[in-house]
DNA sequence: TCGCGTCAAGAACGGTGTTCGTGATTGCGT
DNA sequence: ACGCAATCACGAACACCGTTCTTGACGCGA
């Protein structure tokens, strides 16, 4: 359907051992000092390769430096040369987010003891490889997670959740939202990093920044934002791990355990979610 | 600030009743019927109108079709006329957003009973705006609800969530993460739509379709989403009015409120959020 | 050695956001 | 009443974008 290097079926697993950044053997534009092999012989252009290259300038660059012509002048050649590999700039999108979603470890069962505790390790972990590539997350919204990485994700998590004694309604619509809650996150926090790109030490004072500018508002009107400014922004939440998105994760997650039916099953009955509640 | 011609005032409510497309009125290069009104003395062009131009637009054509170019057609001109009033395309969505934001109506003191149901009608008011204005929650990702409208419908937010007993760092976040889902969810809808352009009354039909390719899967990897194949695509929600996004934002104000402090104050203390639980 | 089929990739097409310069128009000062 | 200066609309241009078409060089079988 998609183009020609689709059925290759044996160099997908290639690749899988490079976790960090991969140095530039195929990015060196004359690659023919092994005697005229030609280019056919060796393509360096393959859909792992694209997909990587992808990711690397999103890494470095951003989300709106990726394109066509950038990835491609990544191998030292023209757009239309990656039309061979990937049908579409869309499907090299798919390619990448089912890339990056690969990188998020689905909850394994047993190892912290109680589900909610493993579900927000394996949700925060996801909210670190998400940030850990820029603004990434920009390429999730509104694509369905129904690729094969996201989907394993999903069953895990929906394995999870049925042991939890929760009703089915609930354990089948609870992947998604999470899945939408992790993507908003991460976009928001890191359009928060984008606006002020001072280094990661001023974070606090990024905050009291814009803390002080809802202080500065008519206080006859937005009475409670100014009240509340100091809390919108999260410089009040302090305790060094504890950020912005545990807390919503905390929320979403006791909202999803009150829907549990039996009480037991598992520890930690009582409604508290995650023991870091107050 | 911004450009010259915003301090006009006056002429800015003139266009505000022609809903459907604009006769050429404006947009013939003479129209010096009027008695040679000159072009100065009444622009046509307005940040308002350009506004209504770029909405009008999204609504009948979709956010992928917005351009500068397409707004600055609408008035039978070049894209460069609307740089006089719009510093940046940039800019104009900020407009755009401000402007949907603004129809979107905030939580009234005392409509409702309990505080839950009153966020909850503010918020599925709110989704219906979003979607009614087909993909435009698109424009929304990643920019903080700062404006005056959206700072406005924070207000009431935080003020009910105040009143409502809750702990100070919950009401101060929990209106972030009910936008963020608002938007996102409005989105992941939006582009399910889209994927499937038939007729609303296949909206059933087009959720059983993805059923069943979630029940085509291998069955030993995905043995969950197998089996949850019909609630993940909310075929089983069926009470006619109770969608996915409603679901969604029971769950989330279940959480929230399950920080309350004193279990009184206000009605419904035991923890089910709106009376559709079960 | 010749010819053929394959595939990389340059050039081109229609689109985008944005800027610059020009030319018409208007209001004001005389 | 006239002319000038300031204003402002907007066509043309620039540097990009995604995508396609066509060319042409290459390896390989005959």
């Amino acid at each position: 359907m998609a183009a020609r290097g689709e059925r290759t079926t044996k160099n997908e697993t290639a690749p899988k051992a490079m976790p960090g950044l991969i140095p530039p053997a195929w990015a060196s534009p004359e690659r023919d000092e092994g005697g005229r092999s030609g280019r056919a012989s060796r393509p360096a252009l393959s859909r792992e390769a694209i997909v990587d290259a992808a990711l690397r300038i999103v890494d470095s660059e951003g989300y709106d430096a990726l394109s066509m012509r950038r990835v491609a002048q990544e191998f030292g050649t023209g757009a239309a040369s990656l039309y061979a590999y990937v049908s579409n700039r869309d499907e090299l999108e798919d390619l990448l987010v089912e890339r990056v979603v690969g990188e998020c470890l689905a909850p394994e069962p047993g190892d912290p003891e109680t589900w909610q505790q493993r579900l927000k390790d394996c949700l925060m972990g996801s909210y670190d490889v998400l940030l850990s590539h820029r603004d990434v997350a920009r390429v999730l919204v509104g694509r369905a997670p129904f690729g094969p990485k996201a989907l394993a994700n999903v069953n895990a998590m929906l394995g999870l959740l049925r042991e939890a004694g929760l009703p089915d309604r609930i354990v089948g619509f609870a992947p998604a939202m999470l899945g939408e809650y992790l993507t908003g996150a991460a976009i928001d926090e890191q359009a928060w990093q984008m606006r002020y790109p001072e280094g990661p030490e001023s974070e606090k004072e990024r905050w009291e920044q814009v803390a002080d500018y809802l202080r500065s508002l008519p206080p006859d009107r937005f009475r409670h934002v100014i009240d509340f400014a100091g809390h919108m922004t999260s410089g009040e939440l302090s305790e060094e791990p504890y950020n912005r998105f545990e807390l919503g994760l905390d929320i979403l997650i006791r909202g999803v355990a009150s829907y549990r039916e039996d009480g037991r099953k598992d520890g930690t009955g009582g409604g508290t979610a995650t023991g870091s509640a107050d």
